[in-house]
Parts: structure tokens; C-alpha cells; sequence
DNA sequence: TATATTTCGGATAAATAAGTCTGTTATGTT
DNA sequence: AACATAACAGACTTATTTATCCGAAATATA
């Protein structure tokens, strides 16, 4: 469903949000640490997700990423969008050019199901608040 | 959602059922140019859906493909576990190893009501029941 | 039996995604 | 000012997916 990078994405920012929620800024190497991905990927990961301003960075000693007030809106959808393309919710399913509800494709209907369960799973809770979440320990993030 | 191989393996198999239904055998030729898809590619995949006994084939003058009865019942489900795999409907959508209903990830009971809708889309109708919806013309397969 | 046709099987090539490396820039500390 | 730390930027490598090619096997027809 999502790429690697896009699994990565999420699960850095989630694991940002629990540590900037207790002001603590952290570093690539904690971060693909806690997540369980190549610190190399991730970096690069982060940059783009830093670029995309959903999230912040300083430089230098006691720098590192974290999440503010100014990223509590920032949703699944968006990084989804942001690394993966927007594949995922437009589109013909089966690639044919000229989809559409009046010229549907064998699949379009019951597409437009999935796509509109996936758009409730990828916008109804903020990144800030599944790490609420993680952080409450109604779900988990590294599982180990 | 799915591979490029797995849309023209879908798409491969409505066509050959379309067909079917008027008692005509196609080629990888034919089959290709309808689906716009890559000839070549078109026919790795083809092998491998016979070889799976999701459509029959005959070698030689007046051969090609075809469905018959034996093959009514292949959904798409069969299809897309043969040729992507089954990380569409099993295991977690972050890639967390033990990620469980008692060890939940951050995504996990979303992804749950999305699996259902994805279920429900690739095993509520056959691949001859779509092929028998194009034909009807309830639905659309080229769209050039 | 020879030939044409068509699937089958495996090797190869091209494109994309995943992952690494190395040097640069910013910034806090001494 | 010099140094250490950490993000930034871009080139590079590796793996996977997508796609092609070519010869072998099967079979209908002449």
C-alpha cells in the first residue's frame, strides 16, 4: 500500500511528535534507530519532510528535528501525497487513461469504496495525534 | 494499489473472457493491443496466470488463450496474491513485525476497516462476472 | 514429413525504487 | 577564531520491477 520511503516517513514523524511533545529534539541516528530503518534513507527521508515543512530542523550541536504547533495539522495524507504522488487516491486503478463514473472501468465503483476507506484512514488523525496515541500506549511504534 | 503487472494480468483475463463468451481463442497479439499493454510483458504474464490455472491455453496453430467453467470462479484476489503477493491483505501496512490487535501499530485499526473494503472489492465478483459486465456494456475495458 | 503458428522458458536489458557515501553549510561551544 | 556537531545536497550503488529477446516445444495443416 505505501512505499518504503513512505513507511519510514510516517514512523519518523510519529516518533518526532513523541519526543518533541517532551521537548526533546532528536537526531537522524536516534531516529532510524527507534524506527528500524538505514540512517542513510532516513536522512534523506527527513530532509524532504523538513523541506515540505512537516517538520523542523536546526542545524549544528543540540540540533536535530523536531514537531511543533506550526505541524499539528500536518495528516498520512499529506506525506503520502508528498512521497508516494497522489497514485493511491486518483486515478484509474487499472491505469486506463479515460476512467471516469460515466465511462468506468471494471473496477471503478467499488474502487471509489476503497479510496473513500483509505481517505478516512489517512486524514482523520494528525501525525500529533497517533503519537498521542503511541505515547498514551494504545498503540505501539517499535515493536521489538 | 496494484503492480503494473498485476493491471495487466486483470486486465488480460476480462479481456480472454469476453472473448471466451463467443467461443474465440486469443493470442498474446491480440490480447497485448487490446489492453495496451507491452507485448512481450504481456506474455510473461500470461504464462504465468496458465501456469496458476487461471485461464487455459493451447500451443500451436489456432491456439492462444481462454477461460472455460473450470476457470469461472478466479477472483481477483487469486490474481493479485499470484502476482503481487498477499502484503495487500496480510501483515502490517508499516512493516512492523509484530504488529497484532493486542500489539497494535499507530495505523493498524484503520488499515483493518480499509482490508475489508479491499476484500470486499476483489472477491464479491469473478473475473468472468466483470468480463460479463463489459460485455454488457456496464463497464469499460479500452478507452482509447 | 515439412512448415507455419503459437505458447513456453530462460536470459538479458532498461527503468525505477531503495539505500549509501562524501563533502558542504549552519551553528553552538571553547 | 577554531572546532565539533548535525542537517543539507547531490552523486553514486544496489535491488527490484518492468520490459525485451531468442530459442525450444507443441500442434494444426498441407
Amino acid at each position: 500500500m505505501f512505499s518504503q520511503a513512505a513507511k519510514y516517513a510516517i514512523k519518523s514523524i510519529i516518533y518526532i511528535w513523541t519526543q518533541s511533545l517532551e521537548d526533546r529534539k532528536v537526531g537522524v541516528k536516534e531516529i532510524a534507530s527507534n524506527i528500524g530503518a538505514p540512517e542513510a534513507f532516513t536522512a534523506k527521508i527527513l530532509q524532504n519532510l523538513s523541506k515540505a515543512n512537516f517538520i523542523g530542523s536546526v542545524k549544528g550541536p543540540n540540533g536535530g528535528f523536531y514537531s511543533d504547533e506550526s505541524h499539528a495539522k500536518v495528516t498520512l495524507k499529506d506525506v503520502i501525497k508528498l512521497i508516494d504522488g497522489d497514485h493511491l487516491f486518483s486515478g484509474c486503478s487499472l491505469g486506463l487513461p479515460k476512467c471516469s463514473e460515466k465511462n468506468p472501468c471494471p473496477l471503478h465503483f467499488e474502487v471509489v469504496k476503497v479510496r473513500k476507506e483509505i481517505d478516512i484512514m489517512l486524514t482523520s488523525k494528525s501525525l500529533k495525534h497517533l503519537a498521542v496515541e503511541v505515547i498514551k500506549g494504545l498503540t505501539q511504534l517499535n515493536q521489538i
